[in-house]
DNA sequence: CAGTGAGCGAGCTTCCGCTTGACTT
């Protein structure tokens, strides 16, 4: 018999606790939550007040044996989950599996896990608050209702398996309503000038001043004209301005601008930022990773303050305290920080030093000081215009704060300059080195990546720091986006020059429209998007989360009965939801582009049953319709009739070598030459399948046979050494293995390979 | 691994939010 048995969520915080609380107490955790909707049907009695029928997920029996057999054997029960709804709702659900009295059932709570808190908590139990309970039921529910009642209208209207719900379809909403305004933007171009002066009095070498012209010029033309003003110009030093200004530092680290800096940093995807941070939370090096609160422990405050003083001296010190402003936080934990201050460093793998890193300095530059700056700005007077031109200049007098941390941004790269001024006095004449006028051109908004999506979400208060990640993956296995590379495309770029009074016009290239790890809505995004945005509107909305979770807040205040507001909910939306079945058409997102410009056929674009296809004829004719996959990065609703049209050129013959056709397609994995049924690929970049020739296909396929030949090394029948990208390894039945640092492969036998494989690392993947 | 596009119908898919392991090669 233990006297007290306390239930956590987390295994890592029980092994925590338990150090804190003695020998007097157990600690176990429960693991998230125990009990759930049923996992099919919908699980919800409607007709009956919404009666929720909850069981047991089979992956969770384990563990709430074990709980029951802990509760049996203790004579108090404390449960400390989060104190948050989902917290109160896994209370509840545990005091009814263990069949505990909620009028006597002590519920503690705490914020951080310091011994303090802890104790804290310990002198003040409360009751299950069953409010609290019922509005995340109401949440639960309406959850599991939009999702399973408008997931199978897309089966129907729109294709199998697809997903809808409250958090994934506003995701979703976004990345393609920002896909169309990238879509419908105009580029435009205006010449910007900028200039390099030197102050005519100086005597020393680096008395220059960069400055900008405060007009841009639409066209080349304007350009120029202004350009030979500038070489007839006397310029003088106008106005000065030195202004001093303070930037402070960023809050400690939530979940979401966790996931932020680590891609702006550290360039980690959302789900692997989550990975490295549960792996250095399981080692106890930092506090729990899924937080919305910016909160620092009393006891973490006083640490940073202490290792800053000791570290920079005390004028670096600032002890701050963020409020959290993010909409529908809950608070249920501190901000993520490491769990030991004097730690700047730590061990493990790779990505959690630098992930560690990357949170040690946010949490140590949040407790210190504002770095002071000095701004200077400078204008610039023409005697013969009254264009100026100005002279930025920042100076850090204190560095503060930045002396360990500098928060990134979104902008891949800040045109503005920060650079020292040399020293000037109003009426300082100057003289031009060189001016420059090169064309600038207007850049649509900027896709989404994961992270940016995710702060998005945040602001509107849609989805929680356990669900951000999920919620990335889901939209991208459903296929409605897909994280994705551009190049970009060359642009020539016009500049002319002005040097020594001689006007020089010439030309650069820049790279225009290249991405790197962005999200690009799919055509069945697109489809599915406008579908749902047609046919349910209400929670398709920005603001609907918002809207629902007010009254969330109302139930947990007890001023509004849960099943009255799902009720309230339910009815309209189940009547929009018959509606739309027995009405509404099936969507496949069909365009029609025009006509065969020989037969005149209809030409048309849609999702078919493998994808976005094209099409020429229709079966109305006799005549049956032809059809082409799209390929990848057209999209349906942009794809024009010649694009269209050019798809109908492949697969083509290109004639026949040794007795069998050679033909030109383009697959899955690009561009191919089919060769008695061996699949040869064509060089991205190099060979352009519309246009290969009957020669370079004959090279390409002896090319391939040749290196074939090579990569065999030894045949042992099953087990087969080959060459390969990193050098030999060995091959038996589809999976690859890696030889041993050191193996003299010229000498391997066939029992010597058969042990390498038996020997070889479990964990590999199978597939 | 590189193609598929008629229609029918069985049986399946699906939500969000808590939390971490792991049936066997």
């Amino acid at each position: 018999m233990i006297e007290n048995l306390v239930i956590v969520e987390s295994p890592a915080k029980a092994k925590t606790i338990e150090k804190f609380l003695g020998k007097d107490f157990r600690v176990v955790s429960s693991f998230g939550h125990i009990r759930d909707l049923a996992k099919k049907n919908l699980g919800i009695d409607v007709e009956n007040n919404f009666n929720p029928d909850y069981e047991i997920p089979k992956e969770k029996a384990k563990v709430v044996s074990e709980l029951r057999k802990a509760a049996a054997d203790s004579n108090n029960i404390w449960i400390a989950s989060d104190e948050d709804r989902e917290g109160e709702a896994i209370a509840w659900h545990l005091a009814s599996v263990l069949k505990l009295d909620l009028a006597t059932t002590k519920r503690i709570v705490f914020h951080e896990i310091t011994k303090e808190a802890i104790s804290n908590a310990i002198e003040n139990p409360r009751l299950i608050d069953m409010n609290l309970v019922n509005s995340q039921q109401a949440r639960r529910i309406l959850d599991r209702l939009v999702g399973f009642e408008i997931s199978p209208v897309l089966w129907k209207k729109v294709q199998p398996s697809l997903s809808a719900g409250r958090v994934q379809s506003v995701a979703v909403r976004l990345l393609v309503e920002r896909e169309r305004e990238i879509i419908s933007f105009t580029t435009e171009s205006a010449f910007r000038v900028t200039a390099l002066f030197r102050i005519d009095a100086a005597s020393e070498e680096n008395a220059y001043l960069k400055a900008e012209a405060s007009k841009r010029f639409s066209g080349e033309k304007e350009a120029a004209a202004f350009l030979e003003l500038c070489n007839d110009s006397k310029y003088s030093i106008g106005s000065i301005s030195i202004k001093p200004g303070t930037r402070s530092p960023a809050p400690p680290f939530t979940t979401s601008t966790l996931q932020q800096e680590a891609y702006r940093k550290l360039s980690f995807s959302v789900a692997q930022t989550m990975a490295v941070a549960q792996k250095l939370y399981e080692a106890g090096r930092i506090t729990y990773m899924r937080t919305d609160s910016t909160n620092l422990s009393k006891l973490a405050l006083v640490k940073a303050r202490e290792m800053i003083i000791s570290e920079f001296g005390e004028k670096y010190s600032k002890t701050r305290q963020f409020q959290t402003k993010t909409k529908g936080a809950q608070e249920a934990h501190e901000a993520i920080r490491p769990a030991y201050l004097d730690n700047p460093t730590t061990t493990g793998s790779q990505n959690e030093k630098k992930l560690y890193e990357l949170i040690w300095k946010r949490t140590v530059a949040s407790q210190m000081a504002d770095a002071q700056i000095e701004k200077t700005s400078i204008s610039i007077d023409m005697n013969n215009s009254p264009v100026t031109f100005q002279a930025n200049g920042e100076v850090i007098k204190f560095d503060g704060f930045l002396r360990v941390y500098a928060e990134s941004t979104d902008q891949e790269s800040s045109e503005e300059e920060r650079y020292v001024i040399p020293p000037v006095t109003k009426g300082m004449p100057l003289s031009y080195e060189n001016i420059t006028a090169s064309q600038k051109f207007t850049t649509p908004p900027p896709r989404y990546t994961e992270a940016s999506l995710v702060k998005k979400l945040e602001e509107l208060g849609i989805g929680r720091p356990s669900t951000y990640a999920p919620t990335i993956s889901t939209i991208q296995n459903r296929g409605y986006v897909s994280r994705e590379d551009r190049p970009g495309e060359k642009r020539q770029i016009k500049i002319i020059t002005l040097l020594k009074g001689k006007l020089t016009a010439s030309v650069k290239t820049e790279i225009a429209g290249k991405e790197k790890s962005k999200l690009f809505p799919q055509d069945i995004g697109m489809i599915v998007n406008d579908f749902l945005v047609e046919n349910f509107s209400e929670i398709l909305d920005y603001h609907f989360t918002a809207e629902v979770e007010e009254q969330f807040d109302e139930i947990a205040l007890g001023n509004l009965k849960w099943t009255g507001m799902i009720e309230k909910f339910y009815s309209p939306f189940h009547k929009t939801v018959t509606n739309t079945l027995e009405k509404k058409e099936r969507k496949t997102g069909v365009r029609v582009l025009g006509n065969h410009p020989e037969t005149g056929e209809p030409i048309t674009v849609r999702m078919g049953r493998y994808g976005p296809v094209a099409q020429i004829g229709d079966s109305a004719n006799d005549e049956k319709p032809r059809f082409a996959s799209l390929s990848k990065n057209q999209l349906l609703e942009t794809i024009s009739i010649e694009e269209a049209l050019n798809l109908f050129r492949l697969p083509r013959t290109l004639g026949q070598y040794e007795e069998a056709d050679m033909i030109v397609g383009i697959g899955k994995f690009g561009p191919y030459i089919r060769h008695k049924s061996k699949f040869y690929s064509l060089k991205k970049g190099v060979d352009d399948p519309y246009a290969v020739t009957f020669e370079r296909a004959v090279e390409v396929i002896l090319e391939k046979n040749d290196s074939d030949k090579k990569k065999v090394i030894k045949d042992f029948g099953e087990i087969m050494l080959l060459n390969g990208r990193y050098g030999p390894y060995l091959a038996k039945e589809k999976l690859n293995y890696r030889l041993p640092k050191g193996t003299d492969h010229e000498k391997l036998t066939k029992e010597d390979c058969i042990n390498i494989i038996e020997n070889s690392d479990k964990t590999k993947k199978s597939s």
